[in-house]
DNA sequence: TTACAAAGGCGAAACGTTTCGCTCTGTTTA
DNA sequence: TAAACAGAGCGAAACGTTTCGCCTTTGTAA
């Protein structure tokens, strides 16, 4: 049915290597070239990448895992992430982990087996056995958000720990002693948010009271019921600070449901932009993860470790955190001494 | 590298055919199974799919094209039809248009020079134009959400009419007749519910002033900004029909920051469950759409028209409507004679 | 004991590319 | 003027499967 390289063969009069050359963007001459793209629009020619594949052992797919495709976090990578392969004639292949450890360790075997050239992962597993049958296989793997302890493995992510510790010192210096947090142990981006905020109350001799510390879920579940017991307290917190995107949400929307009033009665941090941020009102102190730039360094890391272990070359493992920047609001205010 | 079926053949002594055979399920003598079983296990062997592609001219993939990745809905669905398409076999490549026509175009080309074997579209483009390369080239296509007027398309979405008519009777039902509309007319399915809207409040004889009626984006911002100016109104209406999850997610964090409490002094219904339903206080009113059951039918009519056209039948075209469910909750108050 | 059918196995061709090593032609260099 | 060389083209093999038509074996019924 549809038209092969052997039909442009027959209508030329050239040889298949000449052909393929030319498909390839080697030297042909400006006369063969013409009859080759005329024959090519006659008859509708399109490349089979399935032969190509075939013979290049390349698929020019990249096989996508991701520990949630209906998170928001997740979406907004993906969409730069597909953004970028595509550029550079890759296809993305998503998987959806669902945030279960052994779908994802099928996810993997799926990909392999459709001969992907290489992975980018949000893990949900904090170990790398998972990714065992990748390496046996010398496919490269690229984490994103969530490093895994392994040399075998490159991790584009972001400083949490240090975003989170410019968070605690931006509500101390604003006077805040009562300082709570809303976050999650639960995933490592969490646990080095959590840290970090607790390295600098140490540094800075803020005591915490166990009622301040909320964790559980990344969920706007967790943030909604997180604020209200913390509104509710005898003796509420003057400050908040909110571990990602849903906590956020959910926090936010406790607070405005509430007598509580910010920046006026408490006042608020955020991890993560995302939407909300040119929306709530007053405006939102957030630290804001450049998802763009953690993306399209993934894929061109990929990409070139691809290339390198083609040419027989060592795969670059590094592990990149980009830094996070703080956004100021109208979210804070001052503590009076009182307080 | 990697071992082939050749190295199998080697082993067993058996024919390639055999392998095969046994590789797709054919009768093997029970001694021969074993032996290419432990052969594989050995070996470590796994089927190239490249070249079973090749000969058998099916990739086992199919293009999802979505209108914009980082979307809740479009999450959700895709977490659906990646769950069904794997669990026949099928591998999903996706590709966001950004709500961009034109690149929604590009991605059609791209992904059949990929070969997919059919594609599942959420479309952005309200004309089939450009779909014309994938019927020219004969892969089926199924649309979802949003249907197109082509007899070549089957398309599975959702009665958006009758829902938001049932939404307005509802509210009329409990008195209202000062209702406003926050919404979109600018992709289809705002329109369907839009005029669903429109015909009950025609048909009970309400009156809709232009102040009620406001139709911009599905956005947070949209949502938000209409409800305040609703809520600013000299006479705000008494009750208010949100258009999508981030209108209603816009217009509740409105109502939450004002002097206005729901049901008390206003009454809400929306469109779309997904994250909010079991958490908003008090509870909405919700449409809430079977986001698995859209997903699966689509997947199971793509994967059954590319059997049908294999075949040499003809594929399905049909459109259906899967009706919405309206779940109560504590967001609609009666109105007194009065107002 | 023969005949026959069914089951299982086999060799070879096919799928549509890319690539290796060779040849030919014409041009530059010493 | 001969040697060296670059540019372009070619034929054939290779990639790893599936599948078609045919052959062999085995078991069963006549």
């Amino acid at each position: 049915m549809a038209a092969t390289i052997r039909d442009i063969k027959e209508r030329t009069g050239l040889s298949l290597a000449t052909i393929s050359k030319y498909l390839n963007g080697g030297n042909v001459l400006p006369e063969n070239r013409e009859k080759i793209k005329e024959a090519i629009v006659e008859l509708n020619y399109q490349v089979n990448e399935m032969a190509r594949s075939l013979v290049t052992s390349q698929s020019k797919t990249i096989g996508v895992v991701v520990f949630d495709i209906a998170n928001v976090f997740a979406g907004i990578l993906l969409r730069h992430i597909g953004e970028k392969l595509r550029a550079s004639g890759y296809a993305a292949m998503f998987c959806d982990s669902m945030n279960d450890p052994g779908l994802e360790k099928e996810n993997i075997r799926f990909l392999l087996n459709k001969k992907v050239d290489g992975l980018l992962v949000i893990p949900v597993e904090e170990t790398s056995d998972f990714l065992e049958p990748a390496f046996n296989e010398n496919v490269p793997v690229v984490l994103m958000d969530r490093s895994i302890k392994d040399p075998r493995l490159a991790c584009i992510k972001v400083d949490n720990h240090a975003a989170s510790e410019e968070a605690i010192r931006i509500l101390s210096d604003y006077g805040h002693r009562k300082i709570a947090i809303i976050g999650s142990t639960l995933i490592p981006t969490g646990r080095e948010r959590f840290e970090g905020c607790i390295k600098v109350l140490r540094e800075r001799r803020i005591e915490i009271p166990e009622e301040y510390v909320k964790l559980g879920q990344h969920s706007i579940e967790h943030g909604y019921r997180s604020m209200q017991e913390l509104l509710a307290l005898p003796e509420p917190p003057t400050a908040v600070f909110m571990g990602n995107f849903e906590i956020i949400l959910g926090a936010v929307m406790a607070v405005n449901e509430s007598s509580f009033e910010y920046p006026r009665d408490i006042s608020l941090i955020g991890f993560d932009d995302l939407l909300i941020s040119n929306l709530s009102n007053p405006r939102l102190w957030l630290a804001v993860q450049p998802m763009q730039e953690m993306a399209w360094k993934a894929a061109d890391l990929l990409i070139s470790n691809i290339r390198l272990i083609r040419e027989g070359q060592d795969p670059v493992r590094s592990e990149i955190k980009l830094p996070v920047k703080i956004i100021p609001g109208s979210s804070i205010a001052h503590v009076s001494e009182n307080k």
